[in-house]
DNA sequence: CCTACCGATCGGTAGG
DNA sequence: CCTACCGATCGGTAGG
């Protein structure tokens, strides 16, 4: 099955940009993790970076993918954001390798490439801001600056995807609630409606 | 001046570091930044690593430094945080490329400086918590897990390293302000007192 | 600080 | 998917 030894490259090669970086991993390490040899990687896949993209683009997928499921304009805005930033963060905890190198390695793609991603990101980004900016309207939430804002909560619920280890401490849903909560808690104008 | 010289070499490395990351950076960028030759370059440096070294460790300097200047005991916990919140990022911000490859780059360091490090960054993380325990105990902010609360903190903190450009749209001192507000209105068990 | 070089490793290919 | 190879670049050194 080709597609299977594919995803199982792309999978490895993950876990790898995410520990070492893309410039720091070789095509060999990867070929190494899947018991193959250096060149017959090649088989498989045009470049290294055709990689990075496939594994990128995935990402990408998946957070949209995430939103699209968590997305429920009936409610206030701050359960929709709750629920954004929970679907954020499930993606990232369980997709960990895509996940970050999504948000960290993709800048080592060629030009275009890299266009593409920074223009989904920032359409991404797009839909966290539009649920705070209706928080505000709403007067659920105080009037913070929702760019600003928005930045501030994506860093926070990014940072996981260094730190979080499956066997850790705390599960993927007490981080997802604890971040969620404390986010929420930030923006809203009155004491937090408990979570 | 050799120590000059040095200083300029520490201060290029960093900035391509956090640009193209440490495996990503040769020697010889780091050297045609300064305008020397490859080879030159170590007539001023032991080792690349070594010129890693020096930039992680002054960055963590720095930042304890800052933690040093902005301590104040007799404050209540939510301005003393507040505080600490905006000496750090005002190092993030007046230091980019040292204060990038300090929060990034130094994985890439050898073992025994890795645990270094780590334990560096543990006790600087300790130094947050602190706060947020006295302010839980003193009831000013809300009953949160004081770790997770940490790391949630200083991960937006820590982001503005990846996007913060010094002739961007937010002057360091509004973004400072408002991820501190965001932040400690995040814990708060009251209304935010007015920043 | 330069020139000229070192062995090792890099991403990638040819030809099975 | 392997063997055997390619030119380019890597971090680093010798000897001025």
């Amino acid at each position: 099955m080709v597609e299977t030894r594919r995803k199982q490259i792309e999978s490895a090669a993950s876990v790898l940009f995410r520990e070492r970086g893309y410039p720091g991993t070789s095509v060999r390490d990867i070929a190494r993790t899947v018991e193959i040899q250096g060149g017959s990687l090649y088989a498989h896949v045009a470049s290294k970076e055709d990689l990075l993209w496939s594994i990128v683009e995935r990402a990408a997928n998946r957070f949209d993918a995430a939103l699209d499921g968590a997305e429920n304009p009936g409610n206030s805005a701050a359960t929709r954001l709750r629920d954004l930033a929970r679907a954020h963060v499930s993606v990232v905890t369980e997709d960990l390798g895509n996940a970050a190198s999504f948000l960290h390695e993709w800048r080592f793609l060629s030009a275009t490439r890299r266009d593409d991603v920074l223009e989904r990101r920032r359409e991404y980004e797009r839909r966290f801001r539009r649920v705070i900016e209706d928080g505000i309207a709403s007067g659920e939430f105080r009037d913070v600056d929702a760019k600003l804002a928005t930045t501030w909560l994506l860093s926070s619920l990014n940072g996981i995807a260094g730190w979080y280890r499956p066997d850790g401490r705390r599960s993927q849903t007490e981080i997802a609630n604890a971040f969620a909560d404390l986010i929420l808690s930030g923006l809203s104008a009155n004491r937090r409606t408990d979570s």
